[in-house]
DNA sequence: TAATATTATATATATTGTATAGATATTATG
DNA sequence: CATAATATCTATACAATATATATAATATTA
């Protein structure tokens, strides 16, 4: 295989998934109000308790600025709640409430079901796809530092 | 493994990979003032010489409306020129220009230089990604076609 | 203690990629 | 000829991301 044939897969395949996860995650997250991005917050959140804008940031790997944004609008949205930290005025605390943790698990129960009738007895399936995708990060980064 | 660990890992790999790509792709394209989406087209357009919107549209899974438009934005910066059919005028025909050409080329030649380093006599890593990526795609559409 | 730097969050704005609805023009079909 | 189908175009809207700047709180250091 050649490089550029490599290349062009590589980008309408990740294109391609891309699209496909919008389109099996959309119908119920849109019945909620919620993008993808918000509802990646969410699960954030119900996984992990504690979370900052700055931890929850770097755990979703995405800007700072922009969690900040998006969790102002899960506020309004009566998703979760902000709390300044006492101690340190500049830090914020995010905190699921009740009609969020009641969202995120009922998002996570139709999408554990749906994914669960195709994972069953198909581990090495799912760990050839996770392993495939960190090849591939991996293959980027390493493409990258060479500059 | 989780159905929801699964999910989550998925996710963030794609947007990892995506944002990876860009970083990796972007320094060189943008020298020409080209997007991602647009490489793609004059990639495509190399490979392939004769193409329509419509039958562009297709092979890089776009819709046609945004072929379109960024046809005519290619064609405005003088990568390619559009052609309208004479015998049937609803279809367009898209072709690179020399410029087109020349600058796709040396696009290929940086890129194709750069992952050829990480792919020699690693074949079997190459095929490794495309077959999870092949695998996280079709689970999706089976997930997506239940419904 | 005053000056400076750093950190965490917020705000505003621009761009890219995508989706969609409707318009237009052309061709095919009954 | 009327109508349907096809190919493209136009306009618009939105999500996700990036970036630049602002603001306020805290930490450092001279």
């Amino acid at each position: 295989m050649e490089a550029t044939e490599f290349k062009n897969i590589v980008f309408d395949y990740t294109r391609k998934i891309n699209e496909n996860l919008n389109s099996v995650f959309s119908p119920a997250i849109e019945s909620c109000g919620l993008t993808m991005m918000q509802t990646r917050i969410l699960m954030e959140l119900y996984n992990c308790d504690s979370h900052t804008i700055g931890s929850l940031a770097e755990s979703i790997c995405s800007a700072g600025a922009n969690i900040s944004a998006m969790c102002k609008r899960l506020e309004g949205q009566g998703y979760i709640e902000r709390i300044r930290n006492r101690k340190d005025e500049r830090v914020v605390f995010v905190v699921l409430t009740k009609q969020g943790k009641e969202t995120i698990l009922e998002i996570e129960r139709i999408f554990s079901e749906r994914f669960s009738v195709h994972l069953e007895g198909k581990e090495e399936i799912f760990e050839g796809i996770i392993l495939g995708l960190q090849k591939l990060n991996e293959l980027l980064i390493a493409i990258k530092s060479i500059e």
